[in-house]
DNA sequence: ATAAAGGGTGCAATCGATTGCATGATTTTG
DNA sequence: CAAAATCATGCAATCGATTGCACCCTTTAT
């Protein structure tokens, strides 16, 4: 790479000492040195095409202007819209986003929680969803700032932002209820995701207080294969017991509309299926997925604010941050099949 | 953030000058210090969680370890996969991926370099598809080390990789003609975009070869609601002018599908459709795709390979790489309607 | 008219690492 | 056994910015 500008080179040029310069083009010290100098030296800085290196800034300043996103899968379709959330944000205040992916391993967030403080990055926000609290605490040992976003937070020392699970569930079931389903399956994500536990939790809270019957089964993952195999085995051993499927989220439910058709069921006609965050495309899915709509691009606006916040400290915002969901109807759900 | 331990913090406590603590603690010269030395201090740099100070190694060595990906959006679903690709090597080298968006804009492309030149990036992966080649020229006119990745790239002065586009439109047409087809429609994306053009001239050229009758029309942009919106205006104009569509992307797939249905035409009954790039999810559409496979993830593992030994000086690798693509036959393409 | 106050710049330290050169200790060589 | 080579370590400069302090030169107040 070309070698660049430094303040320096501008300084020799304009006479001055760089000290001079470097008041003169930032915006909160230029009020130390004269109109006309700062005149001066922003028309010769512009000339040279002076502009700062960020690194050296850092290392003096102790701010990187970057901040760590950790995400589970890039792939998975709910992330890009909260990464760009996240990025609308951080860049017009000036920050960078590092987007790293742990795939679900603890392991993997632990060496990239590492690297990422090696970059002396200025905070962290967190969307991955272990239940487990270790790293969490370990953040927080080490005093970092950070926000964590769609995934439950309660009794974490961070402030959090999250999609209202419980009503979104509520929702869907009532949905369901409403179109004369009794019995309910949920195909819930592993409980160690903090979205599948709250979200499974909801279900059979909601699913007692609208007198439903229901069943639970887990799949491995929030993945459209492991929602296949959970709702193939349960297919097969429970044939026709429920009317209804409530899947954790998207991808599960896709793994469901695999299994149906594996079957030879169809959806709604003979089993609804009700998904979870209204993915990209899932309005092009085979049924049109009925789903609730999570803000994801809104969740990571407002991560986003909130870390900068706490950075800036600016006034304490709220700790907790919960964003309307809505519920979606397509053509997945419908009512009860007669027999 | 807490301070972190530095390596003045682990001289002193060894006994030692810094220097001797950073020779002992590199990989490449640890040999100029005794290994009794290296040992201890490796020991005592444990024991206090010693870990490297990126920025401040940065500003010395002129290597932030940092590389700028630019895509257009991150939530067109072909981006993840390079973006997980490109990270994945990088991170094995112990790089990290800054991602940026572009939206298409040049103007905000422009932007964005200037930003990433600022954080000190040793290298560029160019994912955006302008053929409005300034902004590679102003690249080039800095000296940047960068790589193309997903775009057509001849008479550029980096290296690129690239899916093979030609021949994937060909398998595509060849496909078509083999079930009967005589008259097809190519729906093309802007073409600003490289990728659009180059798969519109290979769809000319296969055409002619292969004595197909076609049609060409323009989406504004790579987007469903584009290729929906072109799609009706053509079917407006020219109801049952062609029996099959070769659309520019699966987007742009998606778009007539969604055109088809309120025209109350059925793939493939009435028209058959193939995409391009055999992106996520497309195998759940309501029919499901036909489409072209791209490697998206292969794509971003070679350009960080390619960026990488450019960076470090290795061995000239091949200056532009070709992946192969595969036709992916599934519902939305059957043979010609009988009228 | 003189002292105090203030404005505008420069000097030099600093952030945390890397690295060329110097130095002293040890080993090898003739 | 002396000279030379080698080894291990320390010193200090350096990367490019920011910033506390000192200084000089005008104003303003007394």
């Amino acid at each position: 790479m070309r070698s660049r500008v430094t303040l320096a080179d501008v300084a020799k040029r304009a006479g001055v000492n760089v000290s001079t310069v470097s008041r003169s083009l930032n915006q909160e010290t230029a009020g130390q040195v004269s109109k006309a100098t700062v005149k001066k030296i922003r028309k010769i800085a512009d000339e040279m095409q002076y502009s700062p290196n960020t690194v050296a800034r850092g290392l003096r300043t102790r701010k990187s202007m970057t901040i760590g996103v950790i995400v589970p899968d890039l792939t998975n379709p709910i992330f890009p819209p909260i990464v760009r959330g996240v990025d609308s944000v951080l860049f017009s205040r000036g920050y960078s986003a590092l987007v790293v992916n742990t795939d679900n391993s603890a392991e993997i967030e632990n060496a990239l929680f590492d690297s990422l403080m090696e970059r002396q990055v200025d905070g962290l926000i967190i969307a991955t969803g272990h239940t487990e609290r270790s790293m969490i605490a370990k953040y927080h040992n080490q005093g970092v700032k950070a926000v964590l976003v769609n995934r439950e937070a309660s009794g974490v020392p961070f402030p959090s932002v999250i999609g209202d699970d419980a009503a979104g569930i509520a929702a869907a079931l009532e949905h369901l209820a409403a179109l004369g389903h009794k019995k309910v399956l949920h195909l819930a994500g592993p409980t160690v995701l903090s979205t599948a536990s709250v979200r499974s939790i909801a279900f059979t809270n909601t699913a007692k207080r609208l007198g439903l019957t229901t069943k639970i089964i887990k799949a491995t993952a929030l993945s459209v294969s492991a929602g296949e195999i959970a709702m193939n085995k349960f297919l097969e051993a429970n044939p026709k017991s429920v009317t209804a499927v409530l899947a954790g989220n998207d991808l599960l439910a896709l793994g469901v509309f695999h299994a149906l058709r594996k079957h030879g069921l169809r959806a709604p006609q003979d089993i609804s299926v009700i998904g979870f965050n209204n993915m990209p495309f899932s309005e092009d899915f085979s049924p049109s997925l009925t789903t609730v709509s999570a803000p994801h691009f809104e969740m990571g606006v407002e991560s986003a604010r909130l870390l900068i916040n706490q950075i800036e400290g600016k006034v304490t915002s709220p700790r907790k941050i919960t964003l309307p969901v809505t519920l979606v109807v397509r053509e997945s759900s419908g009512p009860v099949p007669k027999r």
